[in-house]
DNA sequence: TTATATTTGCCAATATTTGTCAAGACAATA
DNA sequence: TATTGTCTTGACAAATATTGGCAAATATAA
């Protein structure tokens, strides 16, 4: 599977007819980056991110959230008690939110 | 504030009546890691997790859940959309399970 | 104080990530 | 078939991050 930051790059690219080689000069990286990205062989840097989004007239904080998203799967994707510990890092996160 | 996993592993360590430097020895690691772990300055490496419940008579599973929570809180912590990306995350998460 | 335990900062070795390049795969079409 | 353009893939070096260990600093206890 794919990842969620990924499939959704694509998605902007293509329906707004923007070639791999355009979006690269754009972000000015290499079109293989891209491709990567796109395909989940690879992770953007999250500071690239903004540009990004600005590029393909996209939502950042969407961009940002699905990107996160990813960053948390891979954490997780091959461990058996994946479920267990979202939990206990929700409370975490939480419980940070609320001290406040 | 520190990590789940350390604060347990202090915890079992100290009710025990252990030493970091006895403990650190049966781990075949230096005494200021333990320390570091312990106080959430350093994870410790997945692979180190098994013997260190053997050696402190603990639940392995609980362990690894701990130290996956801390992975997971360690990405998200300072992000806006954490609640957000944890909630793509786990749909993913559920996803797949259930495809198998 | 002295002795012991823990913490901290720094370093070198190792591992991981990043970007680039070049070659390959693939589809459209001349 | 050969050509063209797009996308994908793997190898590589450079940059970055992580790891474990040492030694000095600090805390704790007697």
């Amino acid at each position: 599977m794919a990842t969620q930051f990924g499939e959704r790059i694509r998605e902007l690219r293509t329906k707004q007819n923007m070639l791999l080689r355009q979006l690269a000069s754009l972000l000015d990286v290499d079109t293989s980056i891209i491709s990567k990205v796109e395909r989940g062989d690879r992770q953007l840097k999250k500071e690239q991110i903004p540009l990004l989004a600005q590029v393909l007239k996209a939502d950042v904080e969407e961009l940002q959230t699905l990107w996160l998203a990813d960053q948390i799967y891979a954490v997780v994707k091959d461990e058996k008690f994946a479920n267990e510990a979202m939990q206990v890092a929700d409370k975490k996160i939480n419980f940070k939110k609320n001290k406040k």
